[in-house]
RNA sequence: GGUCCUAUGGUCAAGCGGUUAAGACACCGCCCUUUCACGGCGGUAACCCGGGUUCGAUUCCCGGUAGGAUCACCA
């Protein structure tokens, strides 16, 4: 018989300090037991944050900071770097990832904080640094003869699962699999560590249909196959077969797998709520087991959908993916120049379906007023589509004061644009602009994202004004040279809008088209064209283009000078 | 291949045994209008297939099919 105690010390000779310590350590969140979410997000530091991430943690700020204890406090969101692959780490990652969330107002309470620094009581936040913690744990598993260290190799394991394959089987280490490793005699064990042989500690799975089964989890027997049944707050129900694989907790660097990291951090770090993408689903029986295992209490799953996109070769739905998919990346809606809140306020209709309706009955409510709920979110993976977010888009930014998009355009161009910066400089200038026709009953709606808007606007600005479009077929050459002679020769800037459109009728009536386009429509062999076309014809020549906003509210903006000069240029 | 998840118009989605099967985006037409946008009105367009259960299935069950996820000393 196996002395356990004699292999965890052999084992973990340097740890002294046991599970119970940690229980100490880390007391509960008090706040957690009087109806505080506690959530965290746990990104992998490679430096690379997609709108995958943004996706869940929004769902992890919102669980969490819409929920109250009875005296009003609101949750905890933390920040947990798993970086116990030591291959991924990429400098300056964890500032990314702050930073980015930053910008759509994404902010943790607790946990790994810029400068290296570390907010909060359960740290080390960044699992790397928690290894005591972790063999603490598995030493006290070892003790307790659940889990035993494996020296299988590389060759070992391939030579395994070749055999599997060959039988179909599944493959893995498990039943007689395992055998032979949990049988390892001690002084085999001992020659082994002496020799200096790298080794893993495994998990010592066992038989789900004896009565050790967890409280908290419920069993279900189908054909002879133990399933566990969890309740995740997104989908329901989810029955998966009982995990029976001797699966690695400790890797041979001293380092736990995500597996036991997750364990754990979420218990000791008190989560109440674990969110994640679906992608986890599989593994979730390897967590309960330890979960189980350990004697902690389950934690609220929340499986998250995995967005996805159309492939344009296949024409499949399929996982966005951050090499082909540009769109992925946060990154992108940033050069675009989204306005966070536009990229919020999308993400939150694909989140929770209701959400439209809410917005619709409370459209002038800060977005964080809606009440989120797993229940309404979808269990299938979404498709991402811009045509929507270019439609809330517009609606965002009509909320949004001038003066507040002015100063987002210029941080925009700042960083994606700066060689138009100096033209932006003028923010009165910019602001009038872009309050163009947003006061009526019937605001304009056609300022979408920062690259888009630029363009938009362009023609305002010397610089970038060029005439990009002809005159309509309906006018010819002579009639649009004396139409903007007579316009320029009648000109007066101070005349408001009704006296300024009625010189436009005048000269309309004088050269032989309709003043009323109907009156075109019905008669058009009566008429060159109708006063649309003359008006066509000054705004190509003001402009640049056919279509813009009202012109006599552009040329005040533009300025007397600018306007004349424009039209002087084209009659030469 | 095993296992799990999912399945309503082009897209996102309501629905939860009896409905003319909502709504939003996109698309088309008309109206408003000096252009465009906005707005208004209208339109095209859907319950994956096959069995059950039921007086009655989009809805419940089973089986197919399709798509997705997962089967690492990665997370």
């Amino acid at each position: 018989m196996m002395d356990y105690n004699k292999l965890a010390e052999l084992l973990f000779p340097d740890i002294d300090k046991t599970p119970a310590d940690y229980e100490a350590f880390y007391p509960s969140r008090p706040a957690a037991a009087d109806g505080a979410v506690i959530t965290r997000l746990g990104p992998s530091p490679t430096g690379f944050i997609h709108l995958g991430n943004l996706y869940g943690a929004f769902v992890d700020e919102r669980l969490s900071h819409q929920s109250r204890t009875s005296d009003g406090t609101p949750g905890t969101f933390y920040l947990r770097i798993e970086d116990t692959d030591d291959k991924r780490y990429v400098e300056g990652a964890v500032e990314t990832i702050i930073r980015s969330l930053g910008f759509f107002d994404i902010n943790f309470d607790e946990g790994a904080a810029l400068d290296g620094e570390e907010i909060g009581a359960y740290g080390p936040y960044f699992q790397s640094n928690r290894g005591p913690v972790y063999q603490a744990f598995v030493k006290e598993l070892v003790r307790k003869g659940q889990a035993y260290p494996c020296f299988l190799t590389e060759e070992d394991l391939n030579a395994i699962r070749q055999e599997q394959e060959a039988n179909k089987e599944t493959t893995g280490i498990y039943g007689k699999y395992a055998e032979k490793s949990r049988n390892l005699p001690y002084e085999e064990i001992e020659a082994n560590i002496a020799a200096g042989k790298p080794y893993v500690v495994r998990l010592k799975s066992s038989d789900t249909s004896a009565d050790s089964r967890h409280q908290g989890v419920n069993y279900e027997d189908r054909d002879g196959v133990t399933y566990i049944v969890i309740n995740d707050a997104i989908r329901g129900k989810v029955a998966m077969p009982a995990n029976d694989q001797d699966v690695i907790i400790l890797k041979a660097n001293g380092i736990p797998t995500y597996h036991f990291a997750h364990v754990i951090d979420d218990h000791l770090m008190r989560t109440t709520h674990v969110v994640r993408g679906e992608e986890w689903l599989m593994s979730l029986p390897i967590h309960v087991e330890l979960f189980e295992k350990l004697g902690f209490e389950l934690p609220t799953y929340c499986h998250t959908a995995v967005l996805m996109k159309i492939d344009e070769e296949t024409g499949n739905k399929r996982k966005l993916s951050k090499r082909k998919d540009p769109e992925l990346s946060l990154d992108y809606y940033r050069k675009e120049g989204y306005h966070p809140q536009a990229v919020k306020e999308y993400l939150m209709t694909i989140l929770n379906s209701n959400f439209e309706e809410w917005r619709a009955e409370n459209p002038d409510a800060g977005i964080d007023e809606f009440h989120f709920t797993t229940e309404k979110m979808s269990s299938a993976g979404a498709l991402f589509d811009l045509n929507k977010l270019k439609d809330i888009s517009k609606d965002i930014l009509l909320k949004i004061p001038a003066d507040e998009l002015a100063d987002f355009l210029i941080n925009w161009a700042r960083e994606f644009k700066p060689q138009a910066l100096p033209l932006l400089e003028d923010k009165e200038y910019l602001t009038k602009i872009l309050d163009l026709g947003r006061h009526d009953n019937k605001p304009r709606k056609d300022l979408i994202y920062a690259k888009q808007i630029f363009e938009f606007i362009s023609y305002f600005y010397d610089d970038y004004f060029t005439i990009q479009e002809r005159i309509p077929e309906q006018v010819s050459d002579e009639d649009a040279r004396e139409i903007l002679k007579r316009y320029l020769e009648t000109y007066d800037h101070s005349d408001d809008q009704s006296e300024w459109f009625e010189k436009i009728r005048t000269i309309t009536a004088d050269l032989g088209y309709a003043v009323k386009p109907k009156d075109y429509k019905k008669h058009p062999e009566e008429y060159k064209g109708s006063v649309a076309h003359v008006s066509t014809v000054i705004r190509i020549a003001v402009m640049g283009r056919s279509q813009s906003p009202d012109v006599w509210s552009i040329q005040q903006i533009l300025g007397e000078e600018r306007v004349r000069a424009r039209i002087r240029e084209l009659i030469g």
